[in-house]
DNA sequence: GACATCTGGGTTTTT
DNA sequence: CCCAGATGTC
């Protein structure tokens, strides 16, 4: 089919600025309550309905409710009704706030909004409508990663493909990382299908499509491609959602990945009637002309050249009706995961006639806090362009502080929070945020010391937790029998005496009859090919199943969850497990049984559950919370903690080496990120000393410290009572001797970077201000003297917050006997060896011996 | 087939 | 350093 590329610019505005304008202003004096108290800006992007919208909302600047607003506007002007508004967020936890928020506003639940959700959510809707037309039936199942994974593998062994050489996951980030480019089996350039596997990697991608047919399965990556694939098969499909959806707005806009572009462009086409006019040329989805070079491979963050598409693209984009996109280049940091800053940098090219508003006064932080995380964000060159302003305080000043290793740098930490905590600032508004999830295990180490109570935002999804996965495939080979990822997966768990042996029997089987593993245990149970023992035991399974699967019929599909769990003896299998997280892995079966009361029965608690689960529930209580910078994303905290400002770790090596200069600036944005989730107080922290894969290493401060304007940063020394501290408050900097500690890097870090990203880029620009201005520049102790405080000048903190907790928890004489077996949430079983008031000193058995205040652990 | 031990490899971020 | 997967032993 040819590209009808000349439907150039077909007049879009339909609307009218200046009458809009008027309509505007007269409308401000007697208008809406819900357009009270937003700035100009800001009402603004609520009230231009016609055309594409383009919101750059920088950090703190009311993004949210620019959003909510517009769809109340919407609402409320009778422009459409709510399910003709498709609003798509990136996560669940997003767009549940936005339902909540939009409730509030229109004073009622929002009803009718079926169409606000994740890009994955509404994509597995849409796809679930028209199943057939992707080989799949509308019950389909969606696939997590660790049943891809053991798909690949499947598929890798039939094709006599080394495991160990060519890793399923590998081929899974492969083929995942097509999907989020829009590319199916057929448009994968021949250079990159090349790479895995000998030239196997395009084949296997084939192979795993045809195989995710036949198991009804789709992944997540499907959940948008199989829409594009529709949608442009099918003219009439397409249309009917072009005319569906009056109004798109677009969450996180700087996040989407080139499929969710696709997707978003061919939708917010108006609708045509010529069905010959499938538009979207951009890197031509679906034409069965299979891909000619340059199909896509050039759109990576960081290659700046692509000209080519873009004058092509350029040439055939279509009108485009509302969509409303919100974004914030300054905070794009998922390009590691196909997410395209360039969909944000070129939304003027992609929708003609956009207008751009830009949201730049932020109501969050105070002036240091903001200045400082602007003043380190020009530094990027790839950006749009804002500044943030605020009118609040100046506030506090941003403050360095640099300790001597992490075990040190937590505890720095740890009594800052507990003086914070005694000036009255609640645990709630203190966060830490570190770039990497392991270096988590340090702070909570030093909490669980303190008895200070944390808790981890992200983590291990919930539904991403063996036990839940476990349930959950109980659950799906009741629903759907064919389900054989799922019913290969507990088999035998709990331990039923079906290895490995049997389940190559049943494949066998299955293959060779093209049925159902489920089917061919059926089928094997009643032949001889079995030993007695597992035959017994196989065919007890396959009648528990036919029992559960007739009690299904008839019993709420809550009560048949607790059913399936206790009689298959997988609730006992974690009731004898001895190790220190069984508890709760329990609990969170519970809670899974409770999470399912919220549908109405038990296939539609399935079809959401890969979307939909995530850690609900959190409990409320006063707490630190502990999360990555990625997690932290939209949100806020008064005090922000920021440890681990090293070069290497951040900005993170492996981003340098993969991604070169781009991967720096993500690194930047993250930063930038990190920043302006602090309304009040933002504390930095780098370790001299770090531990990296086990063993010790000498870090020099991050990069990112030297870009700080210097007049609202403060050096201050740690208050871990070590580390440095010395010579006139001056803190480390990169212009440390670091030869003294045995590297060999004489230059700054950012210099050696560059040295070291030389091949992969050109070479790293300057901007900004001169080196010598860097807050960290100037006199300072030399590097030698420091080894000198260690821990020893440590006199370790006031004894005055011991006291507190000591108060504050059972009282002074612990309840706790020498000896006493006892039992930790997080550590396990272990003996008190030593009670000190009401810390004890406890072995344990796996994680050795620790301090413990004693509220945190129980008798076993 | 189940369990123990070993080795090698990977350690960012996630719908 | 820690984990998962693979191998080896009973």
């Amino acid at each position: 089919m040819t590209e009808p590329s000349k439907v150039s610019p077909l007049s879009v505005p339909q609307h009218q600025p200046a009458a809009g304008g008027i309509a505007a202003r007269a409308r401000a004096a007697s208008g809406p309550r819900y357009l009270d108290g937003l700035n100009p800006e800001q009402r603004e992007a609520v009230e231009t309905l016609e055309g594409p919208v383009l919101v750059l909302a920088g950090a703190g600047t009311g993004k949210t409710r620019v959003l909510t607003t517009r769809i109340a506007h919407i609402l409320s002007q009778g422009r459409a009704r709510p399910n003709e508004i498709l609003s798509v967020t990136f996560t669940n936890k997003a767009a549940r706030e936005m339902k909540t928020r939009l409730g509030q506003m229109l004073g009622h639940a929002v009803e009718g909004m079926q169409w606000l959700g994740t890009f994955h959510s509404i994509g597995g809707r849409i796809l679930r409508f028209h199943a057939e037309m992707a080989q799949l039936k509308s019950n389909f199942t969606v696939l997590d990663v660790d049943d891809q994974v053991r798909l690949l593998k499947q598929l890798l062994q039939a094709e006599d493909i080394d495991d160990k050489r060519w890793p399923a996951r590998m081929l899974a980030g492969l083929i995942d990382g097509w999907k989020n480019r829009g590319l199916g089996p057929s448009q994968v350039p021949p250079g990159e299908a090349a790479i895995f596997a000998n030239g196997k990697g395009g084949k296997l991608y084939a192979s795993y499509q045809e195989r995710l047919k036949i198991l009804n399965a789709a992944d997540f990556g499907d959940l948008l491609l199989e829409n594009i694939r529709i949608f442009r098969e099918h003219p009439d499909v397409l249309r009917q959602y072009q005319q569906r959806f009056k109004f798109i707005l677009v969450d996180e806009y700087q996040d989407t990945n080139v499929a969710q572009y696709l997707w978003l462009r061919l939708l917010a086409q108006a609708p045509s009637n010529s069905s010959s006019l499938p538009g979207l040329t951009r890197q031509s989805i679906g034409s069965s002309q299979d891909g000619s070079p340059g199909l896509d491979a050039s759109r990576r963050p960081g290659d700046d050249e692509q000209s080519v598409t873009d004058g092509e693209k350029e040439k055939s984009t279509p009108p485009a009706k509302n969509i409303c996109c919100v974004g914030d280049d300054d905070q794009s940091i998922y390009g590691w995961r196909g997410a395209e800053v360039d969909n944000i940098l070129r939304f003027e090219h992609d929708f003609p006639g956009a207008k751009v508003i830009r949201l730049e006064r932020n109501y969050r932080s105070t002036g240091h806090i903001l200045s400082a995380a602007s003043y380190l964000i020009a530094h990027n060159e790839g950006r749009l362009g804002k500044t943030l302003r605020t009118e609040d305080v100046d506030g506090e000043k941003v403050t360095v502080t640099g300790s001597w290793d992490s075990e040190e740098e937590a505890r720095a930490i740890g009594e800052e929070i507990e003086e914070l905590q005694r000036k009255g600032e609640k645990l709630n508004e203190i966060a830490i945020l570190v770039r990497a999830s392991y270096q988590m295990r340090e702070f909570e180490d030093r909490f669980v010391t303190l008895g200070l109570p944390y808790r981890v935002i992200g983590g291990p999804r919930f539904y991403e937790r063996a036990e839940i996965r476990d349930a959950l495939a109980y659950l799906r080979v009741i629903s759907s029998p064919a389900d054989d990822l799922a019913f290969e997966r507990i088999v035998n768990v709990p331990k039923r005496g079906l290895g490995d042996a049997t389940v190559q029997l049943l494949h066998d089987h299955a293959r060779k009859r093209r049925i159902p593993l489920f089917e061919a245990a059926r089928a094997v149970v009643e032949t001889d090919e079995l030993k007695p023992k597992a035959r017994g035991s196989l065919r007890d399974l396959v009648a528990q199943f036919d029992r559960w699967r007739a009690q299904s019929e008839v019993t709420a599909h809550t009560e048949l969850a607790e059913v399936v769990l206790d009689e298959s003896g997988y609730t006992e299998m974690w009731q004898k497990d001895r190790s220190a997280d069984a508890a709760g892995r329990l609990d969170n079966l519970k809670e899974l049984v409770r999470s399912m009361e919220e549908f109405e029965n038990l296939q539609g608690f399935l079809e959401h559950i890969a979307l939909v689960m995530d850690r609900d529930g959190e409990a409320e209580d006063e707490a630190v919370s502990l999360m990555t910078l990625h997690s932290a994303k939209g949100l806020e905290f008064d005090n922000v903690f920021l440890p681990g400002w090293e070069e290497g770790l951040f900005p993170s090596q492996r981003t340098l080496d993969e991604q070169g200069r781009a991967g720096l600036e993500e690194e930047r944005r993250l930063a930038h990120v990190g920043l302006t989730r602090a309304r009040r107080r933002a504390k930095l922290y780098f370790a001299t000393n770090r531990r990296i894969h086990g063993t010790w290493a000498t870090t020099i401060p991050s990069r990112f410290l030297d870009e700080l304007p210097p007049a609202s940063v403060e050096i201050t020394e740690s208050k871990g009572g070590s580390g440095w501290g010395g010579a006139g408050g001056y803190g480390p900097s990169r212009f440390d001797n670091v030869e003294s500690f045995g590297s060999s890097y004489t230059t700054p870090g950012w210099q050696r970077a560059q040295a070291r990203r030389g091949r992969s880029n050109e070479g790293q620009k300057r901007g900004g201000f001169d080196e010598d201005q860097s807050p960290f520049s100037g006199s300072r102790s030399d590097a030698s003297s420091r080894g000198d405080f260690g821990f020893s000048r440590n006199k370790r903190g006031p004894l005055t917050i011991e006291g507190e907790l000591v108060a504050k928890s059972t009282g002074t004489v612990s309840e706790f006997s020498l000896d006493d077996r006892v039992f930790h949430q997080k550590f396990g079983y272990g003996h008190v060896v030593k009670i000190d008031g009401n810390k004890l000193t406890i072995a344990f058995d796996k994680a050795g011996e620790k301090k413990v205040v004693d509220s945190f652990v129980e008798r076993a």
